[in-house]
DNA sequence: CTAAGTATACCGACTAGTGAGTATACACAA
DNA sequence: TTGTGTATACTCACTAGTCGGTATACTTAG
């Protein structure tokens, strides 16, 4: 049985990574993923039973990096709630640009597997975007927002759209747009703010 | 050649909506669509010049019936400009909950080609969103909404961002979230309001 | 009015290549 | 000498797209 750290099975890991991002799930076999990690396909399946079992791997690998750079974006940013939020969107805007962007690969994973509710792969999306709606909730509940439970879901709603909605217009207007509206809701709920 | 309108074309087109909506682009064979449509592969490479036409043909003709959809839930909604964007959300969450329902098919075909951004298909579907876009700004401009582009464009934001996120965690409390906060952004632009 | 020609619309069988996954063998460390 | 990790070399199902051919209907020359 292999080992569950082992350093093999992370240079397949990240090389699907590469490949599944870039690429998506269905368009990428696991024969590239293979020659991407630069070994052979007999081996991938020693470390993982099945391509979907690697697919979940690849995504749950992606949980915390996610997490900590949203987090990190909004920690940096000076001013309240509603800027610290912002600054999400605005970072948000600027990746986006990066030609090598493809928007988020829970999202796009989902979309692939639309016709599987139950795959590993969706679980673990449905985990990650947990955790960050969790996060947020927080954060904002620190910052003196009120309903942060609220707030926090309108936020990853917006989010989400971006990501969406780059992926048909490579627009990253609609990421200005979505971070001056998750600032109104905000500004909505600071102090004696009212819905 | 073909003729446009012939109707073993739209034969093939509608059971390339129905397997393509279901099962996904890259998860649906020409071989599948034309045993659907109840024909030959080869009849269909005679209507289709590729797969990619197809698929393009798929999305186009879901344009109109998605777009009276959506327009048909604001008209027949009653209240203000608020109460009537909330409708959208709130028929949307019921159709969500059909077994059937599997987000749009729009936003899932451009992120299975997202490494393929000037695919014809993807053309496709942001004139598909920018014609929604268009609508809402003018239905949101004839019922009394300031900025009503501005606003139109956070809705869809906020509609995009429920497709996605259904996707990922299939429970429809987050439209009715989307709802609420697209009424909250609504109702800070009606009569004398500011963002 | 008819025969030859032509365009439309269709099909069965095929190709060349790719897909996930596996049977078998070998190297090497404990 | 036993078990771990790697490789070569497969299987067999499936994929997009094509080849050659046919039935039908319309056009047009004689």
């Amino acid at each position: 049985m292999p080992e569950a750290q082992s350093p093999t099975r992370k240079r397949i890991v990240d090389a699907a990574t590469r490949l599944f991002y870039a690429e998506g799930i269905g368009r990428v076999s696991v024969d590239a993923v293979a020659e991407e990690a630069g070994l052979t396909k007999r081996t991938l399946y020693y470390h993982f039973k099945s391509k979907d079992d690697l697919v979940a791997a690849y995504l749950d690998g992606r949980d915390q990096p996610n997490l900590k750079r949203m987090a990190g974006w909004f920690d940096a940013a000076e001013g309240g709630a509603d800027r610290k939020v912002e600054a999400i969107f605005t970072n948000l805007a600027r990746a986006a640009r990066h030609p090598k962007w493809k928007g988020c690969g829970f999202l796009r994973t989902a979309a692939e597997l639309a016709s599987m509710p139950g795959h590993p792969a969706i679980k673990v999306g449905s985990r990650h975007k947990s955790n960050f709606e969790t996060w947020l909730a927080g954060a904002l509940s620190n910052h003196g927002v009120e309903e942060p439970q609220a707030v926090a879901r309108e936020i990853v709603l917006l989010i989400d759209g971006c990501f969406s909605i780059m992926l048909i217009h490579r627009n990253p207007d609609y990421i200005e747009a979505a971070g001056r509206a998750a600032a109104t809701l905000v500004r909505a709920r600071i102090s004696s703010g009212k819905a």
